[in-house]
This record gives C-alpha cells, structure tokens and sequence, in this order.
DNA sequence: CGGTGGACCTGCTGGC
DNA sequence: TGCCAGCAGGTCCACC
C-alpha cells in the first residue's frame, strides 16, 4: 500500500494525535510480522513522551524520551489507526500502543508484511534497515547528477533501477511509473544510458509527483487510509498507473502494462522512449 | 558484482 | 452461485 506521500500522509496526520503524549503501555496480540515483534523491548521503553514524529523513506519514526525510536514499517497492506483503548479488536490487529488519553495507536495488517522495531535513537542512522538507503527525494541530497552517477554501467532497466532503495528511497511501483511518464522516459531504459539532462528532469518528475500525491493525501487504490481512517484521492491523478488500455492523455495512443522484475508497469508507448 | 526470481502473507476480483 | 487463478502499493535473500 504505502510509497512516500501515504506515509508522509499518515505522519501528518498522526500529528496532533501523537504530539505530548505518553507511551505507557503495549499490547502485542500477533508478533509474527516480517520480523517477530519484540514485546519486551517494546514493553522496555514505556513509558515515554512521544518526542517527535518522523519519517525516514517509507518508516514512520516514533521518536520517545529516553534513546529509543520506534520503526514502523507499513508494509503492503499495513495501517496505523488512533482509536480510544477500550475499541474492539478488529481481524488483523497485530499490536496496540497505549497512551496516556486512554487512547492507543493501533498497528493493523493483514498480509503481515510490517514492521515494528526498536532502534536506539543516537545510533539510528547506523541501524541495519536504515543505513543502506539513499536519499530522500524531497531533499536536496537527491540530484540529477548523483543519479547518473549511480546509474553509470548499470545496465538494469531504469525503473526497477528507481524502486532500489539505495539509489533513492520512497518511489514504489506507482511513482516509479507516473514519473516516468511525466519524464517521458520508456520504463525499459537501461540505467546507464540515459543522458544526463534526462535524469534532472527525471528527478523534477519525482518530486512533482510525490508532493502532489502528498497534497492530494496519498493514493487509495484499495485501502490506504490515514490513522482518521481517511483515504487520499491521488488515484484520480495517476496517467498511466492502473489504466491499461485507456488513451494517454497526451498523445491519445493505449496505454500500455508490461511486467519487469515481477511487478506491473504501466506507459504509454506513445510519449515515453 | 549486478541482476533476477522467489518468498513472505491474506484478501479481493474477475473469469469460467 | 461457487471456485480458483491471478494479482496487490514492499522488502530481502538466495542464486545465477
């Protein structure tokens, strides 16, 4: 479910939940996610003021007193929803986090492809699902040229080559493809032959279509929604993901779906080359 | 080393 | 109506 702007979409609206309140308890109904869920350590860190609601690529972090962040992964089915403590379990709740309002946090997730971690916050850079990712394509560290440079002699097809999280992080299956698109480059490219005037246009069409996304509270193709349970609209928006067989809206021509690496891709064969 | 394919899970949809 | 294959927004590891 979540790329970048569904995950900056929920840490928005986590915000006000989320901003004083004590962590003072954790109720770990199903620890088997992509990793066991450690309710000790969990259990550890209560309680704590939440310090900060951050985000590093597509984790939530939960920044609380006391050198401890919370990394939450979402996965591809995951949701994070604030509810009041008292609410009846649903199907698929895997861990409650108590707060002091007798409000809680609930994590949500049926495939179980999430996560729920403790990491030290003064070593949080260095922990291992972190310290391989590259850069964060809102920021300035991501740049046309360093792009190219990452690109230079790969010979993998330029889109799988945006999903890789170490090339940059946050750009999944829908933005890999509607950037594309707005860059009018063909999925298919080989990584290291595309010139360099490209890949700064190429990183404009990132950022156009992450922060539009964002504005538009995300995309809800099935069940993204933010922790109010509200779902994003940016699926009204796409050009070309999801819509096999419709006429691009620039050039007219069927847009086209293909599968690299196991994952579908959407174009138009028209406009991208 | 770079690159691909499968594994991890459950739920929904569409075709027969 | 019912069944079942295929597909889904993300990593991560084994293997070529």
């Amino acid at each position: 479910m979540p790329e970048l702007p569904e995950v900056e979409t929920l840490r928005r609206s986590l915000l006000p939940h989320l901003t004083g309140r004590r962590l003072v308890g954790v109720v770990v109904r199903e620890p088997r996610l992509r990793e066991p869920v450690d309710r000790d350590r969990l259990a550890a860190c209560c309680p704590a003021v939440i310090e900060a609601v951050g985000r590093r690529a597509k984790y939530l972090l939960l920044r609380l007193e006391g050198d401890r962040t919370l990394l939450c992964h979402l996965g591809m089915s995951g949701r994070l929803v604030v509810e009041t403590a008292a609410a009846e379990w649903q199907r698929h709740d895997h861990v409650r986090l108590l707060l002091d309002d007798g409000s809680c946090l609930t994590f949500h997730d049926p495939r179980r492809f999430g996560r729920l971690v403790v990491a030290a916050t003064s070593r949080l850079a260095d922990h291992p699902l972190l310290a391989h990712l590259g850069p964060e394509p809102l920021g300035s560290a991501l740049t046309g040229s360093g792009l190219r440079r990452a690109a230079t002699g790969r010979r993998q097809a330029v889109k799988p080559f945006l999903m890789d999280g170490r090339v940059v992080v946050g750009v999944g299956n829908i933005y890999a493809c509607e950037a594309l698109f707005a860059a009018h480059i063909h999925p298919a490219t080989r990584a290291g032959r595309i010139r360099p005037l490209r890949w700064d246009r190429l990183v404009e069409a990132i950022r156009e279509v992450l922060t539009a996304s964002i504005a538009a509270g995300g995309t809800t193709l099935r069940d993204f929604a933010d922790s109010d349970g509200r779902g994003g609209l940016y699926q009204l928006h796409t050009r070309v993901y999801g819509r096999a067989g419709e006429p691009c809206g620039r050039c007219g021509r069927a847009i086209r779906r293909t599968v690299q690496c196991g994952r579908a891709t959407f174009y138009c064969p028209g406009c991208q080359r």
